[in-house]
DNA sequence: AATGAATGAGCCTTCATTCAT
DNA sequence: GATGAATGAAGGCTCATTCAT
């Protein structure tokens, strides 16, 4: 154990507390939308520890980005997921239920929140999160499906990845406007579970991979004995 | 004709010159980080005008949004692609591939992109927007669904048109990060027809529709011979 | 009668529906508090029609005024009650019974106000005021006050008169404040004739006129044996 | 003497700056009529300064009419005055001269125009100016007049002590027009022991408590030995 | 190391006014 | 004669930031 002061396992000190106000006030009223003075009184922190701590409002939303990909990453299929040694349909199959699940209910959902934000309209903390987070987690799903065995080009390929991203994506993108649609009630019905069921069926048939011994369970009700 | 001043025709007026600027500043700024004063610049219209015209820029928004949803609404598959009397595999493609073009290349890059903004944090305007835009065309989506083959229990069927539109969405809603991840060239090598095509062979091979009639065009199209 | 257009005697024309406008609000929020708009709204007149009928709003508030005390002119004790031909005696108590009555329930409220306004406060409008109205007056109380017993030098005399007027003035000027002071309730139940009572009483008696003549016919005059 | 820095006693701080420039402009223009621009020049203080130190300008109304108050208590006749052993008359000439004198000279002429102002129109300020200030003045000349003797009813008590007030504040609210009326040298011959003679003697008079010993030195101009 | 006071640029809005019809 | 559209200045206020301590 690291000799600190008495207090510091109870409440994180002014920087760390800053970097929670910032992540969940950035997640909640974006960047412009949010206002120093907000983050700083919910991090009960004096109004000149932003700049104090973080130089200015832009960088301390820059380090707020960066840590809540960070967090985001632990919930992530790449490290947990990967298990190198399957096939590479087990590997998909794997990847789906983890990217929907980090989706569902991501493990720091203010830290989700803030990183879509800023990937729907990238900014300057955009090329850290994509270097260190996306794009390996883009290439790992481009890999797993260049083995499989429809060998696609590489358009393809990448189009491929697109619509698996993008099913998985949609319940986190667009669930406010989904529920404007189809009502609150509905879209809580559908649980993670059935989506990645879904999503992992819809892709793999899609693929061809699907038909022999999936066909077969279809009809009693879905979330069961596939890996 | 009616007699009007020399520039009637050519200048529209002030209002419409605000509407269109507040669509694209708005587009690419959001509400918070727009400044009116920037919007009557452009619009070249002096400060007050938003005030006398719209009352407020919050009510700017919502009519530059209603305007955005019904400018787009041309664009969209539901009237023009409809065709009432064809087989439901047909309409579907058909919609896909009408998705997928307004999505690749709107008629009014702006607007879409505003209306993009708006159902990504649902405002004000939104309810407007999902009422007479968006709903229509999801539940339009699900009656085609409905008479498809493998016939579905409803949450299925949303499950299954979600898939459909966030394959069509994907590119609108995650271009920009997608150009940081695997380049903007190989983004753009991916042209409208492509993405199409993708979309609808990966959407009907899913529904276990693509195989029979598919694999004799695909010669000629270019992405082909799966399953 | 003079050849009019057909509604000129229901609905006044825009210039008086302005005049009047302008009294009440000018009456209520004063010069800087009144907007030109809310003058126009009340008035039903289009918002430039104060440009035009009345050049600006501080000539609109000019005239407001000038009317004002024109119309309250009218309630004043100096020509109804002067009686030329009476004691100075009872012209004075004609005065002060006049005052308290028009202070107490002026014909036109907003036109009273608005010119207390005005006086509290003097500006471009109070030398007409003052000239046609005020001082009038005031002179013409000095005069009878002159010719009473006591024969008072200058000084003495005007702060006679201003005691008299003082405390005619004061239920107009400090009534809210004597409201807050005592409450609304104990306020109104000074009626007119007692005010007017009291002062005549008091002033009469700090004259030295009091004594003789009046202990005998206070019983004709209403509000009596006190003493 | 506390270690200060040098300036510390010369210019007082930013807030008491901004109300000693809030009660000379409010004072002179009125709330609407003034400018927080205006005052924050005035008060050498960023524009910023009224927002951080009182909220808003309608608080730093509020703050600066409280203040200004409570500087006018102190020149007032309650407390210095009072003589507590006195007999009543001897304490109403004491509360009339108090009162004259303040209002012809107040210490602080702003905070007195300030504090008029907000009584001739009470808005939110008024309510703790009355508590704490008008009220317990107007409630000592009751109970002086009360122990007076002609010993009279509660309305004719009420009515009594506003002829008091009136006549010593009318120099005060229609000091402007009366110099209009009459000319500013008439008015600035009446010295304040002038008109607190005048107003002493009008007053007891009209009580029945002057006579006797008062009639003798009414001849030699007036302000002389009564006690 | 950290703070409370103070800053000045900018925000949205409203103002009285003027213009072209 | 009278209007609705449009103007530019100024309004109060909030912002991120910096300063002196």
């Amino acid at each position: 154990m690291v000799a600190e002061n008495s207090e510091s396992e109870l409440v994180p000190d002014a920087k760390q507390r800053l970097l929670d106000a910032a992540e969940e006030i950035f997640a909640d009223y974006g960047y412009e939308g949010a206002s120093v003075r907000q983050i700083c009184e919910r991090a009960k922190v004096n109004i000149a520890g932003v700049n104090y701590h973080f130089g200015d409002k832009e960088n301390l939303y820059v380090e707020a980005v960066k840590r809540a990909h960070m967090c985001s990453a632990r919930d992530m299929p790449i490290e947990n997921l990967a298990s190198p040694g399957a096939s590479p349909l087990v590997r998909l199959e794997g990847f789906i239920r983890g990217m929907v699940a980090s989706m569902h209910a991501p493990a720091r959902p203010s830290a989700m929140k803030l990183m879509m934000r800023e990937m729907a309209h990238p900014g300057k903390a955009a090329g850290t999160v994509v270097d260190e987070f996306i794009r390996p987690l883009a290439f790992h799903l481009r890999e797993i499906l260049r083995e499989l065995p429809p060998h696609l080009d590489e358009p393809r390929l990448l189009m491929t990845g697109f619509s698996v991203i993008a099913q998985c994506l949609y319940y986190r993108q667009n669930r406010p406007v989904s529920e404007l649609i189809f009502g609150r009630e509905h879209m809580e019905a559908l649980t993670a579970d059935m989506v990645a069921d879904h999503v992992v069926r819809f892709t793999l048939t899609a693929l061809g991979l699907g038909q022999s011994k999936r066909h077969a369970d279809d009809a009693d009700g879905g979330a069961d004995q596939r890996g």
